[in-house]
DNA sequence: GATTACAGTGAACGACTGTACACTCAACAG
DNA sequence: CTGTTGAGTGTACAGTCGTTCACTGTAATC
């Protein structure tokens, strides 16, 4: 009767609470448990810091073992970027369901996003520090982004006033608003309890403003 | 003839080409280029993972002579912190020449803020950074971000179309504008050469867009 | 001119780092 | 049942790290 959803990929959890552990199962699963204390360790520092022995220790492992899963820790950073760059599509992908009013869309697309953050913060937490800590992971999130940011701007150009717009006055808009939910994001993230509904009304306004501008711009 | 000044504090240079060095004036010059070093090796790397002896060897000095400067890496931190916050003073200041047209407004702040990024690369490069990179330092440029956008508030609030907004509403604008600056910031630094142009145009876009929606407000 | 203050030196420490190598032992294929 | 594969172990090594301590030499002070 629990019909349990996983918030990031949408797809029912199936409970096997014990199977029979076969070989690649338990390589796997150890594999998640290095990515899982990489992502604890996460928690208050950049990944930079990071050292390979912690993270295997974290894991229950002997220093050697983690190279059985990862050449380097930089090829860790890569999985840990494909995790929760699986999370971000989870997100976009659940904020298409697209109410067809302005303000519709801007509060159901803030709901989403604080949904999201505080369902994920790890993943959230790790995408925004790393974007611009400036190590070699923060060009493929930059990439991440910026496919967000493209399939927003296909979606805002289905918008009746948004039907003749340039195509780079969409990412224009589109870019801006990426910006709003990322600054959203990293506001929630570093919230202390209880202001959830403050940042969210904020961020709804932002978005209100902007959009009030919409139907004034004269497309190029 | 000259007339240099520095583009951080529009104080005029002084040049003193060969000072009979006191004391503690070559303190503070040891001090400097320990900061410098620092500098220097954060272009590609974030804060925390500098070692104080490499820092001590940039600056030509045995590990030990570092405390007689900073008792620490993060004492060393915050004090880069508070140089590169006189930068963006520095810029705030400058950007505070108010022409009276929107439009003026915005290319004129947009062009300020390309003109100081530029000169003062390593600076900016270090606040992005660490204001997301989750040290310690992130929260003291977190707070001079706000007093930056503090005083955006102010400056706003002398203009008609705002006058009558709620203090709230204008600190949502001015929080907005400065976010479209922060991001325009990251992507000056991380432009390839000659895209310059562009990433300010599309700055203006994004501000132009925002101030559109000013007249159709309604404030709370 | 004698004395003090102090920026910078050099050796040494214990802790931690990534990585190499030879190993164990249980799941798998034949 | 037998042989192989491979995830995980244990030891070891050479570097780097922050920090300690006793020191030197010179500018500043009296």
């Amino acid at each position: 009767m629990s019909n349990a959803v996983d918030i990031r990929t949408l797809e029912p959890v199936s409970e096997d609470p014990l199977a029979p552990v076969s070989r690649q199962e338990r390589k796997q699963r150890t594999r998640q448990a290095l990515l899982d204390t990489a992502l604890d360790l996460l928690a208050d520092r950049p990944f930079a810091t990071l050292s390979l022995r912690e993270v295997a220790k974290g894991a229950g492992l002997v220093p050697t073992a983690f190279y059985r899963h990862f050449a380097s820790m930089e090829e860790l950073g890569v999985a840990l970027v494909e995790e929760a760059t699986r999370t971000l599509r989870g997100m976009m992908r659940s904020a298409r369901t697209d109410p067809d009013t302005y303000q519709g869309m801007i509060s159901a697309s803030v709901a989403t996003v604080h949904q999201f953050v505080r369902a994920n913060e790890d993943h959230f937490r790790f995408l925004t520090r790393e974007r611009y800590g400036g190590g070699p992971l923060a060009r493929s999130i930059a990439v991440e982004l910026r496919m967000f940011s493209g399939d927003l701007a296909i979606d805002l150009a289905r918008f009746a006033p948004l039907r003749a717009w340039s195509t780079e006055d969409l990412h224009m808009l589109a870019d801006l608003i990426v910006s709003v939910m990322i600054t959203t994001t990293v506001e929630l993230l570093e919230a202390r309890p209880g202001e959830d509904a403050k940042i969210t009304a904020t961020a709804e306004k932002r978005l209100r403003l902007i959009l009030l501008g919409i139907p004034q711009w004269k497309t190029s």
